[in-house]
DNA sequence: TAGTGGTCTAGACCACGGT
DNA sequence: CCGTGGTCTAGACCACTAG
């Protein structure tokens, strides 16, 4: 196997079990070189990959620091979904997830090496306070992903799911945003007059998996829950 | 300087430029080597920042593939406008930086003590090739800011001014966004059809000094220029 | 088969942070 | 001062892709 990675799984687990805590410093490049007979090129592409999941940051002159994992990813949250939860939000499957063919709606570019593979696509309607909100569709490549299309999602969360049952991380975003008039098929699911604004949200999350990217095509209601997104450097 | 960013820039400018187009293949990790008396270690450095920002994507056996990037007003991200969108930008000030009142129409709450002190404001119209995309109106408290208003911004930028000026960084952003139609105002000076669908972007920008944030309203015509935004961990 | 990127070794010198 | 991470050299062998 992969020296690389292997160190890289190990740390992961570490933290994630706890035994180095937020704040902590993991065991220094030379440190790890010693341990696990490798050199630094090789304790630095370890360290590397976990900085790229965000469960770390170096500082020099320091070491490698344990990081709060951020939950919310630059991802864009419906203001009154988070206070909501549990009572007032609801989540419709309108399509199950299922192989379904890549779709010419995702705006920002499917990489030649996703298309080639088969695709899981699932549409939910999102719901806060009886009223439709939200509207979502998603696409991945089907890839090491054996079992996501059996069973229910961890928490109703998809994300959650993926890092749980697949060790799939959310690495990043990339999104595009645009004010459009809501076409029938929107108006009618989210209950609106024909041509009214809609907030039209392309995103693509990359994950710690190469291979793997989430693509999602969102149009939203903003007129009562405007979208909401926070940022902390 | 260091090695591998002047590789890495000079290569991102060549793609920038069209030197290398989509698809293109960048030299290879040797042809480099040789090129700028590198070892590979050093060019792989290289590459991997132009792979983190998204211009090229490496292949095995094939070599490092210029990608599609997407032109977007990249806004949501700190960057800020005139370094995400590149050269075809153009900025008309409506009102130039004065002290003027807290205005009603800004979304996001402005703190007790901020709405104690004066207020520097200022509205500005974004073009991209010739034709206007953007309105933009920003609110900031008016402390340790002296000759904020007597002098031009850094580059036309306001944040490069507050970064070089007044040793101001941007540390969090907070936003709302929203889809809207165009009312008489936006619609004249954006050019676009009274009602046409806009978004409308409320900002608040946390910087590194406590009592000082960065409040702005943003018109966009999403038309052509969807508003992108990327992420990282 | 030749060329590409992916992994890895075994060193070196530097800038930074805390003692 | 010493230990940390940041940069860089000069090699090596491997897996993948194309002609």
């Amino acid at each position: 196997m992969l020296k690389y990675l292997a160190i890289k799984n190990s740390l992961k687990q570490q933290i994630q079990q706890g035994i180095y805590g937020i704040g902590d410093l993991l065991p220094s490049e030379n440190e790890l070189c010693a341990r696990f007979s490798i050199t630094r090129t090789t304790a630095r592409k370890a360290l590397d990959e976990l900085i790229r999941e965000g469960f770390i940051e170096k500082k020099q002159g320091i070491g490698s620091v344990v990081r709060e994992r951020r939950q919310s990813l630059g991802l864009l949250n419906v203001k009154g979904f988070s206070e909501a939860v549990g009572h007032n939000v609801k989540t419709i499957f309108l399509k199950k997830p299922a192989i379904r063919d890549w779709s010419e709606e995702i705006k920002i570019p499917v990489s030649e090496k996703e298309k080639k593979s088969a695709c899981i696509h699932f549409e939910r309607l999102r719901c806060v306070g009886g009223e439709p909100v939200m509207l979502e569709n998603n696409w991945l490549a089907a890839r090491d992903l054996d079992g996501l299309l059996r069973h229910d999602f961890v928490d109703a969360s998809f994300f959650k799911t993926l890092s749980r049952n697949h060790l799939i991380e959310i690495t990043g975003s990339e999104s595009e945003l645009r004010a459009e008039n809501a076409d029938e098929k929107i108006s009618s699911l989210l209950k609106i007059k024909r041509g009214a604004s809609v907030l039209h949200i392309s995103l693509k999350f990359k994950t710690s998996h190469p291979d793997i990217n989430i693509y999602s095509e969102l149009y939203c209601n903003t007129k009562k829950y405007p979208v909401g997104n926070n940022y902390q450097i």
